[in-house]
RNA sequence: GGCCCGUUGGUCAAGCGGUUAAGACGUUAGCCUCUCACGCUGAAAACAUGGGUUCGAUUCCCGUACGGGUCACCA
């Protein structure tokens, strides 16, 4: 059964999804969900010079690879569409002209030069409502004349306008420091300002969620509200999502970190480029949910949550207030374990498409690959660690040296001697018989397994660190391989 | 600059008047180990600051500092 909680969420197709997006959208998403409400997509496209192309699609490929479905969007339906702003064109200048009968909004002639001169004038001030009072017949001549116009919201000039955030409490602000801000802009489009509202409104959003880059702009929403005689949403502004981005100074010149708003300019994290990069969407999701919410209790310890979890414990009440620092070590953190919790199959089908280079025939690619999992945290590493297993590296003699496993470039030179017959003899290549035989090896020359194996691993592998042990590589490596790899050791 | 918001370890983050101030990432010591990783056991590391209120403040109030946001025919 549906409740009667209706988010939405409402990106502007103006490029990539970064992670703020993503998490307010996931947020908005649980809201409704938690609720069984309703959660739908919406496009704000009515800015028409910053629209890019592909951009909308990108939006719905990220809300359904992290799995959050919307019950009303494009391409979806509803009972309250169409979803695409620019599509919706028609009902805005209706409402707009409904709020200038009333009273609450005026026509404005002021052309763009003169609002540049204004700025100029006064860097602080805006607009200076020189259209606010015009009279009946001067707007009715302008618009017979066919002057360009906006539409701008008319402002009370004194008292204050206060509201309720869910996540922030009380917010209020001066009635005075309010501008007339536009409706309608002259190309016929409306305003975000006005176009969410109305929007919001029609689409029976009951949960306006939100980034709180828009806490002190919600007076003059709720305004807009107030002046349809519309019942204001419940706002629920989220805390924001900053960024750590590396600056030169411009006065000292100097590297600095610099934490902001997380945006395309500053240390932006693109949902494409880390799944790209290797990054599972669980993992994603399951992070950024962290980032400025903690469930209530004992679960507060819990980390780990599943979409249904998720959807389960989420609260309005305890999502934070304070800003929130994007970290790539945790989110890597997270990625691991997820990687971790795969099972060989899935583990398999995934790393697959991160393998660029050719594999030769005689490694066995499967075995090779299952090495890595529990050692890698995202999969674009595997390309990194799986060289060696194509190519032996060039390395050193004194690379056999080992402390702990007293073994000694002379020794290990031994050792190897001794080990290429033995394995020769090995019929059936694999990780059990290798190191059986191994075993047997050393104690037949007196020397502890590790010395025997430490000096195997690094003449297969030519590293000093390696995914897997000495057998392991040797088995994924095969005979012929080995032996040759064993050889060319022997000779160092 | 005006207005608004925030401030618990480097980061995320519990806490909601009396606690040895959780936990996680990262850092680090050790154990385990066919090197590494995993795993396990430890360690270092925090209530921005000054005033109140109170028997008692990390928790409530005010100021200060610092950080952030916002002041568009962008969203």
């Amino acid at each position: 059964m549906k409740s009667s909680v209706v988010t939405r969420f409402a990106p502007s197709p103006t490029g990539y999804m970064h992670i703020g997006n993503l998490r307010t959208a996931l947020y908005s998403y649980l809201i409704a969900k938690h609720d069984d409400g309703t959660f739908i997509l919406r496009i704000e496209d009515t800015d028409r010079e910053r629209l890019v192309e592909g951009a909308v699609e990108l939006i719905k490929d990220t809300l359904a690879v992290t799995g959050l479905t919307y019950d009303e969007g494009p391409d979806k339906g509803g009972d309250h569409g169409p979803y695409v702003q620019s599509e919706r064109k028609p009902i805005y200048m209706e409402y707009a002209k409904q709020l200038v009968e009333s009273g609450a909004a005026y026509y404005c002639f002021c052309s763009k030069e003169r609002l540049e001169a204004l700025h100029e004038e006064d860097a602080v001030g805006g607009y200076d409502r020189h259209c606010r009072d015009l009279s009946p017949e001067e707007v009715e001549a302008n618009l017979a004349a066919g002057l360009p116009f906006v539409i701008r919201q008319k402002m009370p000039l004194e008292g204050r306008t206060v509201y309720t955030d869910a996540v922030f409490g009380e917010i209020g602000c001066d009635n005075a420091e309010l501008q007339d801000q536009i409706l309608m802009k002259a190309d016929g489009y409306p305003t975000y300002n006005f176009a969410h509202v109305v929007d919001d409104y029609l689409m029976g959003v009951t949960h306006v969620v939100r980034g709180s880059e828009y806490l002190t702009s919600t007076p003059k929403y709720a305004l807009l509200y107030d002046a349809f005689g519309w019942e204001r949403p419940t706002y629920v502004h989220l805390p924001l999502l900053m960024g750590k981005s590396e600056e030169i100074d411009a006065e000292t010149g100097e590297k600095k970190i610099v934490v902001s708003k997380l945006s395309k300019r500053h240390g932006a994290v693109s949902f494409a480029d880390l799944v790209a990069d290797g990054y599972l969407p669980e993992a994603i999701v399951n992070y950024i949910a962290l980032l400025g919410w903690c469930p209530k209790g004992e679960e507060s310890e819990k980390e780990f949550f599943t979409p249904e979890e998720l959807r389960a414990a989420f609260s309005v009440g305890a999502i934070n207030k304070s800003p929130a620092v994007f970290d790539y070590d945790k989110l890597l953190y997270f990625n691991g374990e997820y990687i971790k919790r795969l099972s060989d199959e899935e583990f398999l089908a995934k790393a697959e498409r991160f393998v660029k280079s050719e594999i030769p025939a005689h490694i066995a690619k499967e075995k090779m690959l299952l090495l890595l999992h529990g050692r890698i945290q995202k999969f674009s590493e595997i390309e990194d660690k799986i060289g060696f297993f194509l190519a032996l590296p060039d390395y050193e003699r004194a690379l056999f040296f080992n402390k702990k496993n007293k073994v000694t470039e002379e020794l290990a030179k031994e050792i190897l001697a001794a080990a290429i017959p033995a394995l020769e003899c090995v019929s059936d290549w694999n990780n059990d018989t290798l190191y059986a035989a191994l075993l047997a090896l050393a104690e037949e020359k007196g020397v502890k397994s590790g010395a025997v194996l430490w000096c195997l691993r690094i003449a297969a592998a030519g590293l000093a660190v390696t995914p897997g042990g000495a057998t392991e590589i040797m088995e994924v490596l095969g005979k012929e391989e080995t032996l040759r790899r064993l050889r060319i050791g022997a000779q160092k």
